[in-house]
DNA sequence: TGAATTGTTGCAGATGCTGCAAAAATACGC
DNA sequence: GCGTATTTTTGCAGCATCTGCAACAATTCA
């Protein structure tokens, strides 16, 4: 009901929330992490540093604009799309970094996130423990995707969940060494190169593996 | 040097490290992550808050035990002892663990570790940053090992580099998963049970990636 | 034994974050 | 439009983690 609602009051909510995020991520990157504290966004944001945490649970959240978001049929579709491109991985991959760029207003922010990310990985971790809070929806939402492909098809759904789990840190981690690497050759590759580059990093290793 | 030392002084900082961590953990079991404060953990352990701080980052890193210690000559030996006993999944497992259970002296508070990161994930999450900080370390030590494997000759130092820190990304993904396992079945089995089904986390989704 | 080194402590303070209750803004029925 | 109900914002008081600093205590070493 409340997302499709677009009073007044809902509007300001999304604008409000924009503010915090674009202030937050430009602060950061311009005074660093330390130095850009919760009054100094507050204050860019103009609004109290106590109806911060209205819209988020920590700074943290706020750089990474983090939202505890049901699977959208946006995000559904897109996943879908993936998955028939190349299986799995894609559809993990995109998965991760979809997360990093959920809404439309805040697309600018994301070159602006992934050097933030470069910079103190301990954000890549927060966004892991984002990832397993929404395993539950995650793989609600992956499960019968992944179910499709023969070799999730004869497991159980335990086991089939154990695997989305698993898959989504292998992911995380191949998304953060692709960041690091876009990130150590000058920031310059679009997005989608560097989702292309995780996906490619997974895939070598899985072939190392077996 | 330091640690080769065993004068009263070294000795002191070996048993108050071990008081800090016992303290640490035995409290957030008994009262939780949030009732178990720094000046409860502190009083316990009979240091002040500031002297705290002289041996751990912060609370979280008291509770895993976490230390920046060089790879030792032992942990060397016990990876390649998981090397030849079968491959780059049980190295790379055996190293997680190992960051779990470091030192001899607090070996018995594994079991309650455990059960606090089952509780508390986002322990986890700091678990990997804390492998991820390690990364260089970690490489150093694995590399010469897995470049003696086929798969992980060939490659330029570089992508080797790459391929631990993703496959320590995978790996503690699915010690998580093997934990969070343990703990549902009651808490029972030993710690080399737990490392072993973590072996076969990675194994099987490895080879239905493939 | 006395000086040098290292470890501990208290204190003041910054920062992140929460509960609470008053005040402001928005929505809604009439 | 108007008044009421609901939601949002805000200030404030307070707790907890963590840091720098300087004095103090313990250990080491010559």
């Amino acid at each position: 009901m409340q997302s499709s609602e677009s009073g007044l009051r809902e509007r300001k909510r999304v604008e409000t929330r924009d503010r915090l995020q674009t202030a937050a991520v430009t602060l950061v990157d311009q005074r660093g992490m330390e130095h850009a504290t919760l009054d100094a966004i507050c204050k860019e944001a103009d609004v109290s540093t106590r109806t911060f945490f209205n819209y988020f649970d920590s700074k943290e959240d706020a750089i990474l604009g983090l939202e505890d978001v049901a699977i959208t049929s946006d995000s559904v579709s897109d996943l879908l799309e993936a998955y028939v491109r190349s299986g799995p991985i894609e559809l993990t991959i995109r998965m991760v970094f979809s997360l990093l760029n959920p809404s439309v207003d805040s697309s600018a922010l994301l070159p602006l996130r992934m050097k933030i990310i470069n910079q103190y990985p301990q954000l890549l971790g927060r966004m892991a423990n984002q990832l397993q809070r929404m395993t539950q929806q995650l793989t609600a939402a992956m499960g019968p995707i992944l179910r499709e492909t023969s070799n999730f098809a004869d497991q159980d759904e335990t086991e089939s969940k154990i695997s989305v789990e698993i898959l989504l840190s292998l992911c995380s981690g191949a998304a953060r060494v692709a960041i690091k690497e876009w990130a150590a050759s000058g920031s310059k590759a679009p997005i989608e190169a560097v989702e292309q580059r995780a996906n490619e990093l997974v895939k070598n290793i899985v072939k190392r593996l077996k």
